[in-house]
DNA sequence: TTGAAAGCGCTAACAC
DNA sequence: GTGTTAGCGCTTTCAA
């Protein structure tokens, strides 16, 4: 027998056994798919016996709702992109963590992808993520590209950029001023009585702020416009390259002691342990500031001098601003300084 | 004037301003709506000439494709939805590394969130990432469940459970065995000499069985049934727990030495600090054994004996295994055992 | 090489 | 309360 209709085009066979959607349940419940719909996000408009059906007719499919096309019939996905430079720096993850926990409770999802501290990287990121249509974007930092920016702005949806600050975000951040760290570093040491000093740093470009901050402000103190430094590369320093840095500053810069100015708690665990393996005292011989308060800083032997950054804190800060801007409210805060603290322990 | 047809409803204004779609750029370039489609998806289809006026269009407009209608219409959302404990932990956050990098290569993008240990929270999110509709997903562990199974196995997708292995996985689980570690590890520590021993362990049910693991081979061995063992919650492990653990061993077991086995590097990691700062010699009085091997497990003083799981590799297997699933090959792997390996270092 | 038509599974607007 | 209709922005036929 021939298709009566000669232009109707099927593209597979009948629906058998295809995917459950809203229309199989619907027919199982004896209502039409709109009232499936209506039972799943509008309870109360639907008849208590009706929900009773549809409820069984969805535990007897199995039906999971497509948030694929709910998402692209109501123009919203309820979900969030976040770009972190590495996921597995527990700086960035934890901040992610106090993140999504909020997000999460207000139905929102996470994507998450790694930019390796290359704004090339994120701005083809940048580009996937919008295509999926996020209802937010968080971003790592203040600088991105033009063709980045550019984009950002073409999508019309909240950017929060997070963990700096300045006065022309996108849209708006939450963080700190990175120099400042390093500069109230400077005045804590020089005010501890230290006189000399070195600096170890990661090659990112926040990490370079913080020492710049800390060797300008501690030059200006103490006069001493001769602070050696060891800077890595791009990306997250580990317990070894602080060891590595240690020697280095010894052998290549004959550091004779002071306090040492670190980018992070990692390596500044590293030069301690690197310190006392050579039978140098800390903080006596060498004292060591480090950066993140990292949950082992005040459990190493002699404890982290460091600088902390309520991370729990910046995680909601951050949502709460993408939060206010989904509520559309006037006239939001653009700018969050969440500060930081200096934190004396045994180190330095 | 009237609106000529009653019955037509728009729900917005006349396309002024709207989203730039596939039809603003057609238009723009004086081609169809889907000729744009092909000139994305099969440039060879599309003349040269055309192919230039699309691309000059969508530079113009700023085109960003809509991925949500993509996958819609081609039931495949090239998205892949990862479930881990904890990202803050670097053994799952650099495992998700290692499987992201792969599948972004191969143009999947990766959707992340956290069950915290609980197998509740696991299910609801199963629910949640399947509604995303993606390609295939990843789950951490063998332990899922009943409903979860369900869902799973209905959404037709592969499944890759991965760090933990079982000879009946859902779909195919990438991992080693968490027991063998333990056993494997107490013939190592007898084989060194130790014949006391004592554990410290986090409460998740992976390393629960490390633990017992190491317990029953080493009873076997020494023929000492009284081990004593601290054991935490479900959980990541701190340099801080580990240091706690070993006063509780000390002050309620009357712990004397011998061998500790940690269920990671961290707790190992403060087990060595705590013993330092008590006096106490790193392995003579105490030895440690650790797990993870994580990055700094080599270069702490003494570095930690520790159980070394090429995660990187376990990374790219589970990508791998996902991968392959997705070209439907025939009767493909479904358990791969990565092992591990015990690593001798100074703190036992 | 290009276009017209149909439909992916859902929500929004409206009528009953 | 419930159903009908008209899309959301794209891919997939199929015909030209």
């Amino acid at each position: 027998m021939k298709d009566p209709a000669p232009h109707k085009k099927t593209r597979r066979a009948p629906p058998e056994g295809g995917p459950v959607t809203m229309a199989t349940v619907g027919r199982m419940a004896g209502v039409s798919q709109v009232t499936v719909s209506r039972a799943l996000s509008n309870p109360e408009k639907v008849s208590a016996a009706t929900m009773q059906r549809i409820q069984e007719a969805i535990r007897v499919t199995g039906f999971v709702p497509n948030a694929l096309a709910g998402a692209l019939a109501s123009r919203k996905s309820s979900l969030i992109t976040a770009l972190v430079p590495s996921i597995t720096n527990v700086v960035y993850s934890s901040l992610l963590h106090g993140f999504s926990e909020i997000m999460r409770a207000e139905g929102y999802q996470l994507m998450v992808s790694e930019t390796g501290f290359l704004p090339e990287t994120e701005e083809a990121l940048i580009f996937t993520h919008l295509s999926r249509r996020p209802d937010g974007i968080l971003l790592t930092g203040i600088h991105h590209s033009a063709a980045a920016r550019k984009m950002l702005l073409g999508a019309g949806i909240p950017v929060v950029e997070f963990w700096d600050i300045t006065e022309s975000p996108i849209d708006c951040c939450v963080g700190f001023s990175h120099t400042e760290t390093g500069r109230r570093t400077a005045e804590a040491a020089f005010g501890w009585g230290y006189r000399r000093a070195a600096t170890v740093s990661a090659g990112d470009e926040r990490a370079l702020r913080r020492r710049d901050g800390f060797r300008s402000r501690f030059a200006e103190l103490s006069g001493d416009r001769d602070i050696p430094g060891i800077t890595g590369e791009a990306g997250p320093a580990s317990l070894q390259s602080g060891r590595l840095a240690l020697s280095a500053l010894i052998a290549e810069h004959a550091f004779q002691g002071g306090v040492i100015h670190c980018s992070s708690d990692q390596s500044a665990h590293g030069i301690v342990t690197e310190a006392r393996s050579r039978g140098l005292r800390v903080p006596e011989d060498i004292a060591v500031i480090g950066f993140g308060d990292q949950d082992y800083a005040g459990f190493t032997d002699p404890p982290l001098t460091t600088v902390r950054v309520d991370r729990d804190r910046l995680g909601r800060a951050a949502a709460r601003a993408m939060l206010t801007r989904f509520r559309g409210e006037e006239d939001p805060e653009r700018v969050t300084d969440i500060g930081f603290e200096v934190i004396r322990r045994g180190s330095a």
